[in-house]
Parts: structure tokens; C-alpha cells; sequence
DNA sequence: ACAACCAATGAAAACGATTTTCACTTTCAA
DNA sequence: TTGAAAGTGAAAATCGTTTTCATTGGTTGT
């Protein structure tokens, strides 16, 4: 790891150590405070901006990347082997993953259609899994708009 | 339209009509400030929150839908007849809008193999379109990490 | 038409996640 | 070893979003 970011013009630190081996050690789609609190639990003087840059790192070496479902908070993704979407569900904010392998070469196709150079291909279904299917109610002619 | 927001239990009224033909007169993937700004040439008492407050409400009452495309702006999408995906330009952050019609078949079968209810779906592309590839330079070997 | 009720509005403040600043420390290459 | 450049921690700044609150103004029933 150390001569992996050497290489990429990055320099090895205690800190990163901590915060790289907590990322890979939890599961996909970490946020910035899950993370914290991960590394908190090894190290207490890690601050959170530290936490933050790192995961930023992450993603700019390319071991990860940024994942926003709309509901306020990034999510870093480690980067699997292969592609996958997510199914997001709006109770309880879980997600699932699926795999994409089969839809990305349709996809290059409709980006190279318009001249586009691909980076990255985002798929997601949002709605409610088998668990919050039941409790969610319709809300139906609301009364009143409070947000 | 009058009628229609008394059938969803909201009322009419001067802003919001003119919150509603703005949105409408715009093109798509509009965020709060540009039809602010819109909104402003035609009346410049109508408040950012009324807008903001509307812009919900258009999504609410489903003629529009959020687009976020991690770039840390909302954008409100009008809904067409048409189910489509997005081509976002990391350079100029240009959309650029291509149908998703058949794509729509696979990825309810994905989520009904999951038991998984869904209510939308959304597929993005990010790169860089045909304009922005030659400026884009690619950032590599960082001399230093600044964010 | 009138009153009463409740939704809608505008300005400002609150929020909350993200990002930057700054002074200080640490790494790494020469 | 030593200097230059990168990294860190705490705190503050940003910035888009959302809420609060007092006031205005539609809507409905009489």
C-alpha cells in the first residue's frame, strides 16, 4: 500500500494507515461519519477532516468512489470487480447491489452515439424493499405542505 | 392547472402561477436558483423559500422529479412521456438526456427478483462530452492534495 | 358578501454535510 | 541530516437545503 500511493505521488502516514485498513475492513458504501466512528474506535486523536481527505484520496487512486443516492450524504463505494447498480430503499435506507455487467456495453454504445467519453455509469432503483413495502403508507392529499 | 392543484389539496395563487409557468417555460434539469432567477425577471417580490417551496410541490403533486448527480445541486426534471437517462459532462456539466424506454423491462425484473417495489429509476453516464474531451486534461501524478 | 380557517408567502435564521484555512507536524528524497 | 512538500487536527467557512414565524391571502360554508 505504501509503494501503491508512493506511485501515485502520495506519501504513507499512521493516520492513513488506520483509515485506509478501517475503510476495507467495513463493508460497501461507508459515509464519512461511519468511517469516523470506525477510526475513532483505534485512535481517538483522528480528526474528521482527516477522515474526509482520505476518503477523497481513495477515490482519486481509484479504489473508490462516490455514490449519491439524493438523501442528503455521500457514500463511498469500494471499487468491486465487477460493475454493479444499487436499489435504494426510501424507508429504511438500505441498499442492495446488483449486477450491471450486462447493461454496460449497451450503455458505452449510447454514450459513443453522441460523442460522449465515458468515466462512470450509475444505476439505480429507488422504491421500497420487501420489509418497508408494508409499513409504508400513500400519502394521499395532504393537508397541509410542511417540509 | 387551477383545478388541477385543488385536486391534490392545494391552492392557486398568483406565484405560484408564476413559479409554474416559469418551470414549464424552462427546459429541463432546472436547479432552484436558475428559476429563481427566472422567476425574479417576471416579479422581483417572489421569495428564494416560495420557489424552493414549489419546486416540491411540482415534484409532489408528479410533474416533476429531483436529479442529483452528485455535483451537490439539485435538479428538478420535468417528467416526460418518455423514460430517459443521463449523459452528465464533468467538464461544462452539460446533461444530455438519451431514452431508456427498453431498458426499463430489465431493471423491474432485477427488482422484483429482490421483492423490491420500485418507484424510479435512474441511469447516468458521467464523462466528458465531444467539446470538453480535448480540454480535459488528465490530472495525473497530483503535486499535492487540494481540496 | 362575510367570517373563519388554514394554506401560502417572504425574510431570515437554522441546519447539516462538505470543504477550506491555518499553524504545526511528519514524511521522504537528496 | 535537513529542507521542501505533503499531511494532520481543530476550528471556521461554505453553501445548498430546509424550517421558523409572523403575516397575507385563498377557500369554503353560511
Amino acid at each position: 500500500m505504501r509503494e501503491f500511493l508512493k506511485t501515485k505521488g502520495f506519501k504513507m502516514t499512521p493516520q492513513r494507515e488506520r483509515i485506509f485498513k478501517a475503510f476495507f475492513g467495513l463493508g460497501q458504501h461507508v459515509t464519512v461519519d461511519e468511517l469516523y466512528a470506525k477510526v475513532r474506535e483505534s485512535d481517538r486523536s483522528i480528526g474528521y477532516a482527516t477522515v474526509w481527505r482520505n476518503l477523497k484520496l481513495i477515490c482519486k487512486v481509484g479504489l473508490a468512489e462516490e455514490v449519491n443516492l439524493g438523501d442528503g450524504v455521500t457514500r463511498y463505494d469500494r471499487i468491486t470487480r465487477e460493475p454493479h447498480g444499487h436499489l435504494f430503499c426510501l424507508g429504511c435506507k438500505k441498499l442492495i447491489e446488483f449486477e450491471t455487467t450486462e447493461m454496460v456495453p449497451g450503455l458505452t454504445a449510447v454514450a459513443s452515439a453522441q460523442r460522449f467519453k465515458p468515466e462512470g455509469f450509475k444505476i439505480e432503483i429507488t422504491g421500497y424493499c420487501e420489509k418497508c413495502q408494508s409499513e409504508h403508507k400513500e400519502a394521499e392529499t395532504p393537508q397541509a405542505v410542511r417540509w
